[in-house]
DNA sequence: GAAAAAACATGATATTAATCATATTAAGGA
DNA sequence: TCCTTAATATGATTAATATCATGTTTTTTC
């Protein structure tokens, strides 16, 4: 469903938003240490991200990525998208080239509700409800 | 979600569901041929599935593939499981070892319920039910 | 009981995804 | 303006998955 990538993305995006902001920023080092992920395939995916406006980057000294109030704005679903590519959600899970209403897969009836279900939750939330969860201890992201 | 090979193999399952019982047996340099996917994947897989009783098969000249009305009650998720492993479908979506719900991570909440759902329907859906979605022209699948 | 036909077992290769490494560019401070 | 710092761009390596190939065993038929 998610690849590694996007997983690592999203875990990257919540300790930023929690940690930073525009006066406080973090180095893909330091980052990479609080949520024990490899520090190269962090940064960049990071970059990816920053290229892409969904987190916000500053070089040289005193710089590192942060999140802006306009960033945590941002779903889980547009990280997705930037790491993933919009198609691998939405595929066909027989993996089929024309599956759609009108001429079915044997499994599209079946999980097609259940998918743009979870599709639609992860299109509407956003960055900054996860972060208030976590700030809140109503969920948890052990490193 | 399904790896490539359960796709195949649920495919190649579903094909034989329809076209094969004891007395009309089929090579699998027929089936793939029939549903267009590689010979010795598919051969690789099919072995797999009847090693663990999902499908039948004999050797020998007359032999081939087979399902009896017996594996036809065989789940859509027993064929998943058997090709992707238990653990693929209920591994936490963010890959955190110990999420649950006493402890759940950013975003388990959110999706676990569509995803439990997903994972209940495929368990409740034999082949068989498949098969019949075809015959009836209520399904396709095209190669 | 020998020959042929088919699955079975095993391992090799190729492709894709994950991970790592490094030279380049921009920002900040002396 | 120059040096240091940190992101950026790009590409190399490694690991995992998908794909292919082949010798072995079982079954049928003559």
């Amino acid at each position: 469903m998610l690849s590694n990538s996007s997983k690592y993305a999203l875990k990257a995006v919540l300790y930023l938003a929690l940690h930073t902001d525009e006066n406080n920023k973090m180095m893909v080092k330091d980052i990479s240490e609080r949520i024990n992920l490899p520090k190269a395939y962090i940064a960049k995916l990071l970059q990816e991200l920053s290229k892409r406006k969904i987190i916000s980057s500053t070089r040289g000294p005193k710089g590192g990525f942060y999140v802006t109030p306009s960033n945590k704005n941002e779903t889980v679903m547009q990280i997705i998208e930037v790491i993933d590519g919009k198609k691998r959600m939405e595929t066909c899970m027989l993996g089929l080239e024309d599956c759609n209403e009108q001429k079915p897969c044997p499994i599209h009836r079946l999980i097609s509700p259940s998918r743009s279900k979870m599709i639609t939750l992860l299109e509407n939330k956003t960055i900054n409800d996860l972060a208030k969860d976590l700030e809140l201890n109503k969920t948890f992201l052990p490193v």
